[in-house]
DNA sequence: ATTGAAATATAAACAGCGTTCACTATTTAA
DNA sequence: TTAAATAGTGAACGCTGTTTATATTTCAAT
């Protein structure tokens, strides 16, 4: 193993890190406003007072530099992921919860959310090994073993297969984000309620109680 | 009203419509193959043998043509959409069957289904109008009078509300389809039955299976 | 039939993009 | 002190969507 990788750095290392921190938080920044569309390397050259070479010293593409940015939402999504609190003990309000608060911290970031799903990824075998995943794989390994614990539990119908359940609740969570993203009004579309207006809020518990229901014993 | 638009179109107008046409079948074979990405004005032009100013007389921008594109995608995939057999009488499998063939329909067209729900479309108060829609908004209005019938006849909970079950049932079938296009190996992903390996067919029918349950009454 | 207007198509250009490359200046290690 | 590695630049390449001036053709009305 190595010694602790801080003191193995040269003050060139450092720096070229350093450097490189920056342009990945300024990129962010700009990312997170502006989409993939509004970041171009010209702009974040002239936002970070580098031409726009330079950022190739750093990143091998502007792909490479997105991906780290999507790498870092979803290491963050991933994080901010409710735990189950066990003096509590309501695990189907847990599962809820969890849905939730995925669909939230997705609509918190719409564009990061947005491009780490854009386009078709290599088709390559899916790392069942949690560690070596990505954190949006990661993330789904975690969806999965609560559905396993539920059923353990008997909180969720002892017939299902986690895997499959996971798969079906994941794809639901996700095609909701993706169309509140899409449609700003989607929540109040074609709500003639004009007394008590669907609110977004709304939409989404009404969503994972739904889903959290369909696998529940 | 007018009288048959045909006989009201000068020669010229009929050759430009032909030529738009020809525009048209000609960038939906493109965008299909190669997405938006590999569907180049000068690309379209070279495939056209036009120059690629020329196509700037038939259309307004890329934008305006992609947007054609898409219309006309979600026209067909809403025509193909199965009827209700009153003869047949199981109205559950019915749900199921249309959920299903949404699913396949949009997967087999991946780009022009992903191109439809990409960015965010302009914030306006959505028509309750079905006439007045898009395809995409027409074909939700489909599936909530499905439900809405569904609910009538009591083959839904009657405690349902259609359009908050509609809203949940797009949007989960709307996520498995984008996670199809995303992961290539979406339906055989993690799973190690290699005994009985999944089939995205079987992820499809499961899926649709649990949502017309989760709204069953 | 002729004339004037409208539509068509083109080549060239503009501004922007991601990326590469030759080159200079600086920093590092021996 | 010298040689090698690194940082950063400015210019260029080839691409993009789009606009414009221009020449040509088509069309309708005199």
């Amino acid at each position: 193993m190595n010694q602790t990788t801080e003191t193995e750095l040269s003050p060139a290392q450092r720096r070229h890190l350093k450097v490189r921190q920056m342009i990945l938080s300024v990129a962010d920044r700009v990312f997170a406003r502006d989409g993939e569309a509004g970041l171009s390397i010209r702009r974040l050259a002239d936002e970070i007072d580098y031409s726009p070479g330079a950022i190739y010293k750093y990143f091998d593409s502007k792909q490479a530099l997105l991906d780290e940015l999507k790498e870092m939402f979803f290491e963050r999504l991933h994080e901010e992921l409710p735990e189950f609190d066990e003096a509590d003990g309501d695990y189907a309000a847990f599962a809820r919860l969890s849905v939730e608060t995925y669909i939230r911290l997705a609509l918190e970031a719409p564009h990061h959310y947005e491009t780490a799903f854009a386009g078709t990824s290599e088709r390559k075998p899916v790392e069942l090994d949690a560690a070596a995943a990505s954190a949006k794989e990661r993330a789904f390994f975690g969806l999965y073993e609560m559905i396993a614990t539920g059923i353990q539990r008997g909180v969720f119908a002892a017939d299902l297969n986690a895997l499959h359940a996971a798969k079906s609740i994941w794809a639901a969570s996700h095609g909701l984000v993706l169309l509140m993203i899409h449609f700003p009004n989607f929540a109040t579309a074609f709500d003639d309620d004009q007394a008590a207006p669907v609110s977004p809020d709304a939409v989404i518990r009404r969503h994972a109680d739904f889903l959290v229901r369909g696998i529940s014993a």
